[in-house]
DNA sequence: AACACCGTTGTGCAT
DNA sequence: GATGCACAACGGTGT
């Protein structure tokens, strides 16, 4: 018999470049389904706020049209139900002898995979794996790096060097099989739709499901937006793969940007074009593949090498970057779910932050709810998540994200540096929450291992280099015309206040239309903007910071460390630091025992799921004050902790 | 074993 | 404006 084949697309929405798709077409199949299954996780309970699902939305359209020119009969099948419990079914209905897909190693696709192919198996279905999202297979990676997770660039370099140069690209192919018949002789098995983490993006019942497998049109057309009742997305990114592959063909082009790339010789405050290239979020979701670009880039390095034109050199280059990618994605492969938090993390140092984690000691997971140990630092939170911090630079930053969904790599940094070891002294893992829910571009590896390494708690250990919300701005853009395009109501502010607009004298204030004061709650009065105060003294907080880290590092526990686990690590941290120091509960080894609301268990088992403990759950709505709070569970205040420190 | 050197992207001041 | 240094000092790697 020909073999039947389902060609099921994830993160690889692309035709160019894909071991995967190409395999498929390999076999000389009778007939290849390309399909879509309709995941809950993405759904519910991962953070994904309206551009990134629009984003996605993008790319998935745009396969579809690549799949009919080449067949017409042909396009991406959406079909409205997860994997685990839909496949099973149609091997059965389509007759299915073969499923092929890209390798993913994220913790939970991973888990996904794994069960399916064990349902593959029980159906007598070959599966086929490529890898294709990385330069090299993560998990070769890793065995390459004495099957230890790649911490570092000099370890991917070793490791790299035994596996040789990433597979060279795969021809794009240039006909596909008709699909079969789409016979759906079964019942759709809808998923459980609470907790529903992105609730807040959402004017309308989320609605995906309800119309059934085909969708309401019949036709395994991509879902919209309005489906999924959210509001409209406010990025101006597009996605896809044809927008990709021009993107890069204009990077290319440019044989001396793509050649002489340095990374941190890219301003974070230009806008408009932006400084860095932006296929991010193209590689996200496999519209670009990564080891293509590569090649091209290199094709562009080496001529320039011959000719003995200027090149430059990893970390910094073009090439760099890629490999930090492959660095993170190595990390991942290897730890699993205990990548993504402190808890049970073998690399990740253990900081005594605010708001940290909440942890199931059972599963050892992360629960996905936070301890607020002090409610003023979930009022920091609030107003470094929403700009209304009261520095510019650091608010124009959590705007764009919010609005556009991308922000330069050193901008993350310095938004990154300021709400953990450099500022509020706050869980890298509410940072990472709010940049997976914002980003287009978001990458659960690159993210998890980008907040480490700000934090200083993997990957990067120099705290005294800390980013100032003030001097570091200023380096790249001393008019503030960023400031200015985020954060209009500081327009008109002059040169010398764009970045500390609370020492502006009044006078200058009413003639920017624009008044300094309160704490970001109120945007106007009498007709007249208004615009925060800092929330605290830069310089004070910094030193704290300073301080509570060099004790940690002291102390020098990790996630996995036993007091860390049994939740002992506070008899080892002074009362009077920074930081939950004191009580019977809270921090993260809280000790939480967290079960399902209503007992059920997830198809897929302990993702770590949407709840969440924090007062301000709405996403456009600004931060709600509360003055005169007090420190719950931590015997000193913040000023005496400094003072005592200080001597 | 002890030590030097390096590490994608700090700041603030002196020269 | 460009460059160099102190600041106070991290872990990993290599000699």
């Amino acid at each position: 018999m020909a073999p039947r084949v389902i060609y099921w697309f994830r993160t690889d929405l692309r035709l160019h470049d894909s071991p995967a798709l190409n395999a498929a077409l390999d076999l000389k199949p009778e007939v290849l389904y390309p399909i879509w299954c309709w995941d809950s996780h993405y759904v519910y309970r991962a953070r994904v706020g309206v551009n990134r699902w629009q984003f996605l939305l993008d790319c998935q359209q745009d396969v579809s049209k690549s799949i009919s020119k080449l067949n017409k009969k042909s396009k991406l099948f959406v079909l409205r139900e997860p994997a685990v419990t839909l496949l099973p079914k149609l091997f059965k209905a389509w007759n299915i002898s073969h499923l092929v897909f890209e390798k993913d190693t994220d913790a939970y696709a991973r888990e996904r995979d794994a069960q399916v192919m064990e349902l593959a198996r029980k159906a007598g279905v070959e599966v086929i794996v490529k890898a294709g999202r990385t330069l090299w297979d993560s998990d070769e990676l890793v065995k390459a790096n004495d099957g230890k997770p790649t911490m570092s660039m000099s370890q991917v370099q070793k490791a790299a060097e035994k596996l040789g140069e990433p597979d060279k690209p795969v021809d794009t192919p240039k006909t596909l099989p008709d699909p079969g018949d789409m016979k759906l002789d079964f019942d759709q098995t809808q998923p459980k739709s609470a907790p529903d983490i992105n609730e807040k993006h959402r004017d309308e019942k989320e609605g995906t499901y309800s119309a059934g497998i085909a969708g309401p049109n019949g036709d395994f057309s991509v879902p919209t937006l309005e489906e999924l009742g959210m509001k409209p997305a406010t990025t101006q990114h597009r996605g896809g793969e044809s927008i990709a592959l021009k993107m890069l063909d204009d990077i290319i082009a440019n044989e001396e940007y793509t050649g002489t790339f340095e990374k941190p010789k890219t301003s974070p405050a230009a806008f408009e074009p932006q400084a860095t290239c932006l296929t991010s979020p193209y590689l996200h979701f496999g519209a670009l593949s990564v080891r293509y670009f590569y090649h091209k880039v290199q094709d562009v390095v080496e001529k320039r090498r011959r000719a003995k034109k200027a090149v430059s050199e990893v970390p910094v280059s073009l090439k760099g970057q890629l490999l930090f990618r492959d660095m993170y994605f190595g990390a991942q492969a290897k730890l699993g779910w205990s990548f993504g938090q402190t808890y049970n993390n073998s690399h990740c140092r253990f900081i005594p932050w605010h708001l940290p984690s909440k942890v199931d000691v059972n599963k050892k997971l992360i629960t996905g709810e936070y301890e607020v140990d002090d409610e003023e630092k979930d009022i920091w939170f609030q107003r470094w998540a929403h700009g209304k911090t009261g520095f510019p630079w650091i608010d124009a930053i959590m705007r764009q994200l919010r609005q556009e969904g991308w922000i330069h790599h050193l901008a993350r940094h310095s938004v990154a540096c300021f709400l953990t070891r450099g500022g509020c002294y706050i869980s890298w893992e509410r940072g990472a929450e709010v940049f997976e829910e914002l980003l287009i571009d978001h990458e659960a590896a690159c993210n998890i291992g980008n907040w480490q390494w700000l934090s200083c708690t993997a990957f990067f250990s120099q705290f005294y280099r800390c980013y100032s919300p003030v001097a570091f701005g200023k380096k790249w853009d001393d008019n503030g015309d960023f400031i200015r395009k985020f954060v209009p109501e500081l327009k008109d502010m002059p040169k010398k206040y764009i970045y500390e607009p609370h020492k502006a004298p009044i006078a200058d204030q009413k003639k920017a239309g624009v008044l300094i004061k309160g704490d970001g709650e109120e945007t106007e009065r009498d007709g007249v903007a208004v615009y925060p105060k800092p929330m605290f003294d830069f310089n004070t907080q910094r030193e704290i910071c300073m301080q509570g880290m060099k004790s940690a590092y002291a102390v020098g526990f990790y996630g996995n460390s036993k007091a860390v686990m049994d939740g002992t690590w506070k008899k080892a941290f002074d009362d009077s630091g920074e930081g939950p120091t004191s009580g019977e509960q809270g921090g993260p080894a809280g000790l939480d025992s967290f079960e399902d609301a209503d007992g059920t268990e997830e198809l897929i088992t302990s993702p770590p799921t949407a709840k969440r403990a924090g007062r301000n759950e709405g996403s456009t709505g600004s931060p709600k004050s509360t003055r005169g709070h007090k420190r719950e569970h931590s015997q000193s205040t913040l000023e005496g902790s400094f003072k005592k420190k200080a001597r």
